[in-house]
DNA sequence: CTGAAAGCGCTAACAG
DNA sequence: CTGTTAGCGCTTTCAG
């Protein structure tokens, strides 16, 4: 019971035995050139007094810890939880350990963190940005201390760094030609805040899929707002309300979707008779639901544990920058009762 | 551009400067004996250069870095992803970072994260121990070096630490009782896996009130298992079979709920007419079932923000390591359609 | 008001 | 095989 004591420490042990501190050094990390004797009573000594190496002390030298920065939006998400548990994966094996942080999707706290993650030294970031940010001076200014950086998921066009994502327009072009397809002719589209790359992609799919079908762009059934069911089911009313009602809803997110049903449904209309609905992210959620949610499922754990590779490389010694990759994911649209056959 | 440069120090401040290296370190933090000129001209090239202080150096000074290891089961679970949350608040009004670990249950990732975060020299732990933990000789360790830990949630009897947990035997009995006065007589109890302790306190919970309605305790109708919704479908499946089928069912964990609504449906059997449900979590897909699903509402940010505090406190200057405390929050049943009236 | 020097815990040459 | 020394970036005495 050595409570508030400072912890043990090498020159402990070389005091103990009276040997040098570059000895225990090489007992502790099983040099070569090391007496077998020697080794065994540090080795002993350092169990007894619990000894742990100090990371920090060697991460000082190294002139950064061993541990990868992971910056999303909120990790309660589904796609950001698997995400991160494949960053966790593949982080792990490559012996280094991840610091995640959660912006909850505001730019302030963006920049804080990723402010913070840096004066801490962390070898790398792997970030999702939040949907307020707009401006990335913070990454930039990442990139430009040359702090290996990967983005994940939300793709900002402007920063060219490494980058996993969706094929997000693909995604939201089938989708919503499925929708045709099942005879839909009004449909609609939530999607995030206009700031947000990827929403806009999956808007522009939407579109695609629609003008390829020769079925009219009616901007009243494309709405902006927030990630949240309640925004989306609020978002969903006023559709209803409108003069050309929908008979089929593509959102941009599951949340986004969950809060479409809820306001259809409150509305006495039936899905999918009535009106069709698709989400994003495959949630598993989804399957409880009733009808159960048609989704675009996203391959979250293989994003992390790619985001992670790509981050790894530009760890390597000889690693040259040149374009950097841009991995894009398939996605599949997996068809569930919200979807008229 | 300096991609791989090393990050800017105040030794170049410095001597760009031509002062001394501890003028600069005052000049950066304001102190009172340095000429108004000297410090803005100090500021200036620090914000030319992009200085950003290195918090390694300063952690190893400190001896601790300026971070709380948070180490949960796993993330994606609303209890935590809440109380991770009301960690994140409070350590940071604090000035402090978190390190987020999950478990995923195991024991092994847990004992090799604890040595890490030890390692890493955070300033504390926060946990709550994986199912599959027996053994806290990893977590005694960390108390024998002095580092502040505190448990929330699972709690863990034999670990004389600051702890914040619900009433978990309360909350079981209530629950129960609710569904014997509302006419069951047959109450099944969905338990976790037979170690861990929150689960038997709830089992506790649920075998008094039993007993103190004159119920027969039915060892059939109590049965452990992993918390999975599948492995809760299963043990539903088995109980449906059992020579007395019950008539309503306490759940460990939503999870474990929805999986056992799930079995029941598929059997033919209705929600609430013949069975009554009730979780633990009051996760927010509950209100998206069909029927709804009550729970057993736990306020997880409120025991991140006071396991937080508990922290906080042990790192005041004055800590007396009195009797540690232990704060019981009560949590509130929220009946939902689950539930016969 | 400013500078020099020691030291946080450890590694890695460089000498023996 | 082992010891000595310098140094990672910074704060903090102690001297000017």
């Amino acid at each position: 019971m050595n409570p508030k004591n400072n912890p043990p420490t090498m020159q402990e042990i070389a005091k103990r035995l009276g040997v040098s501190l570059s000895t225990v050094s090489r007992a502790l990390k099983n040099h070569p050139r090391i007496s077998e004797k020697t080794k065994q009573e540090v080795l002993k000594i350092a169990k007894e007094i619990e000894y742990e190496p100090n990371q920090l002390a060697l991460s000082l030298l190294n002139k950064r810890i061993n541990a990868i920065g992971v910056v999303v939006p909120q990790i309660k998400y589904h796609l950001y939880a698997s995400a991160i548990s494949g960053i966790e994966k593949a982080a792990n094996e490559a012996g280094f350990n991840i610091m995640i942080c959660q912006t909850n999707e505001l730019f302030e706290r963006e920049v804080s963190i990723v402010k913070e993650l840096i004066a801490s030294r962390v070898a790398g970031l792997i970030v999702s940005v939040a949907s307020e940010s707009r401006d990335f001076a913070h990454l930039e200014q990442v990139l430009r201390k040359g702090i290996p950086l990967v983005l994940f998921n939300r793709d900002c066009e402007q920063l060219k760094v490494p980058k996993v994502v969706i094929d997000n327009y693909t995604a939201a072009f089938q989708a919503t030609e499925k929708l045709i397809e099942s005879g839909c002719e009004n449909i609609a589209f939530l999607a995030g805040p206009p700031q947000v790359q990827i929403s806009n992609k999956r808007l522009t799919g939407y579109k695609s899929a629609l003008r390829k079908h020769h079925l009219q762009i009616d901007y009243d059934l494309i709405i902006h707002c927030e990630f949240s069911q309640e925004n989306a089911a609020n978002a969903t009313l006023k559709l209803l309300r409108s003069r050309q009602q929908p008979d089929a809803i593509l959102a941009f997110s599951d949340q986004m979707a969950i809060g479409a049903m809820l306001s259809v449904k409150e509305a006495g209309l039936k899905i999918p008779e009535d009106i069709s609905i698709i989400g994003f992210n495959n949630e598993p959620v989804d399957l409880l639901l009733e009808p159960k949610l048609s989704s675009v499922d996203q391959p979250g754990f293989e994003m992390g544990q790619i985001a992670t590779q790509l981050l790894l490389n530009q760890l390597e010694e000889n690693y040259e920058e040149l374009n950097p990759p841009k991995k894009v994911l398939a996605t599949k649209l997996v068809v569930r009762e919200s979807l008229r056959f």
